[in-house]
DNA sequence: CGCTCAATATAACTTTGGGTTATGAAGCTT
DNA sequence: AAGCTTCATAACCCAAAGTTATATTGAGCG
């Protein structure tokens, strides 16, 4: 004996409603209507679901226990609207985010923590990965938002690229360094101290080369490889080391007065970080939110590191 | 945004069965029909429900929490489903049951115990009351099942008779009662004692009285009235004093070495105890089961009175 | 007791959509 | 690449939910 879930519902509505009328108007209906639906419903059944010729509309006890679990399926029918509801506008669902460690670590987890604030019902699975790996995760599908440095001419018209911040890399070191104490540093001067090196086939990593390469120094020394931004910063903190990272991170992390920067810009001065998302999909709503939050937020802090370092 | 509740319980059996054609089969439809479910409600929802093209078909996360509330609906269809086939098999649901006070209490009460065991899901009402009164309530519907004391000459064609037992009033007192010593009791030795008189509309009373009248004994010394069963029981066995009981209680206590009957018929030898139900209306299959129950445990206790006392 | 009013039931009809079978298209598998 | 499985589409039928209009029936009241 399968029942009609909506058969239950008007039940539900009649009992609580206490008359046939009511409830019809509690469920935007026509009276006639629900009338009949719970004719079709005794019929099934096969027993009365309401005292007969009673005015003030009195359910049976079986009709009073299957009022009930119409209320339940109401009650599970208003949630699942409100789910799509808040889907529909972006409040809930979740949101794969990736992108380079270091900087996922050391700026964008600050932003992901503000957006949780606001939207607590949005999950955010982030995850690590350098460029081509993300671009083509993107591609898949299995990936929403990828936040990289890119040449923008570079970005395929397969994705959508927005700028968040101008890419750009310093060398890093403790607050009480050596060379930081010195007005002018040049690139000479870093060559005797030994490097904290980002993984083999990171940006960062290209960028460091690069640099080197451009002073004819091919060997550098590598004390230390592989670690996170919380282990690069706890060996460049308790040592001499050297290490190259996105001026970003470094000016998050003044705040606790622990890094600097030395005064030598690195790296790529076409590349640029910013949010790629799939063109053709249309994203979506959550998407949009960490999109425009994320966007929104880099707007102030890129304008406090403009006033901040000229 | 009002959702379809049979589409949420066609989703969440997808997701459970893990592909359109399982759920089908699990749902007893066809694989089109649900296929079609679900693209009306991903149409009304706006967002896709499940992941395009991968195989081991994986819904959304929307998808997923939407058929979380489907299982829902479809746990509360199921309880629905339970409820109206036990209420057609009569094994649960509410009887409203009533009879004269004293039988009520002293026989049927246990026989309503036993019955309780075995349908722990049929719900007594039990309300106490005379005939006159008891047949309007059946007429009015507002009591399922009287028990009385009833010339079945007298039960008109809107009621239906059913004998359990045949009205036998007797003479009770103490087990230690000095009438209760006595080989033959005739009907003078009575009169010196006090009466427990039973209410004044009561069959009983006029049992009585009928009785002592038929003596030309007019006056009788009343030294308690107004109470239940069991007030009656405790003044009884306290005193000396006499009252009239159907026998089935005495027999009922018997066990107990509190009561005795006298060996003195009074009453109307043409009234019979028995069930009374309304005629027109077809009673609910758990009134059945109460009617079965309390017939076939008469018919036990019956013989049980006749090879006793012959 | 009958009148009146309000609530429910019925009627007649339209439209939505769920059910079917048959068939086409698209992924995995081998 | 072939074949099998699974999902999507098409074309159709019919149950039933929805509508408006109207009849019926209790409940309350003078």
């Amino acid at each position: 004996m399968k029942l009609d879930p909506r058969h239950l519902e008007i039940l539900a509505a009649i009992v609580e409603a206490g008359g046939l009328t009511e409830g019809a108007a509690l469920l935007g209906k026509s009276q006639p209507s629900v009338s009949r639906s719970v004719s079709l419903l005794e019929d099934r059944v096969g027993e009365p679901l309401f005292l007969p010729t009673r005015r003030p509309l009195q359910p049976t006890e079986l009709g009073l226990a299957l009022a009930q679990e119409g209320q339940r399926i109401l009650s599970a029918g208003r949630h699942a609207s409100r789910l799509v509801d808040e889907h529909r506008q972006g409040l809930a669902g979740a949101v794969r985010v990736a992108g380079t460690p270091i900087f996922m670590d050391g700026v964008i987890s600050n932003v992901i923590a503000e957006f949780q604030a606001e939207y607590p019902n949005i999950r955010i699975d982030q995850s690590y990965g350098y460029p081509t790996e993300l671009l083509s995760q993107l591609s898949a599908e299995t990936l929403d938002l990828a936040i990289l440095p890119m040449r923008p001419a570079d970005v395929s018209d397969e994705y959508e690229f927005r700028q968040i911040l101008p890419g750009r890399n310093v060398i890093a070191c403790r607050v009480g360094h050596p060379l930081a104490r010195k007005k002018e540093v040049k690139l000479e001067d870093i060559t005797e101290y030994s490097w904290i090196a980002p993984p083999a086939n990171s940006p960062l990593f290209r960028d460091l080369r690069n640099t080197l390469d451009g002073i004819g120094m091919r060997d550098f020394k590598i004390s230390f490889t592989g670690g996170s931004l919380s282990a690069v910063v706890n060996v460049l903190t308790g040592s001499d080391s050297l290490t190259v990272l996105p001026f970003s991170v470094v000016f998050m992390m003044q705040r606790q007065k622990t890094l600097t920067a030395l005064p030598i810009k690195i790296g790529d001065p076409d590349r640029h970080l910013g949010c790629v998302t799939l063109n053709a999909r249309s994203t979506s709503a959550s998407s949009n939110r960490v999109l425009d939050f994320i966007k929104q937020k880099f707007e102030t802090l890129d304008r406090l590191i403009c006033s901040a370092s000229g």
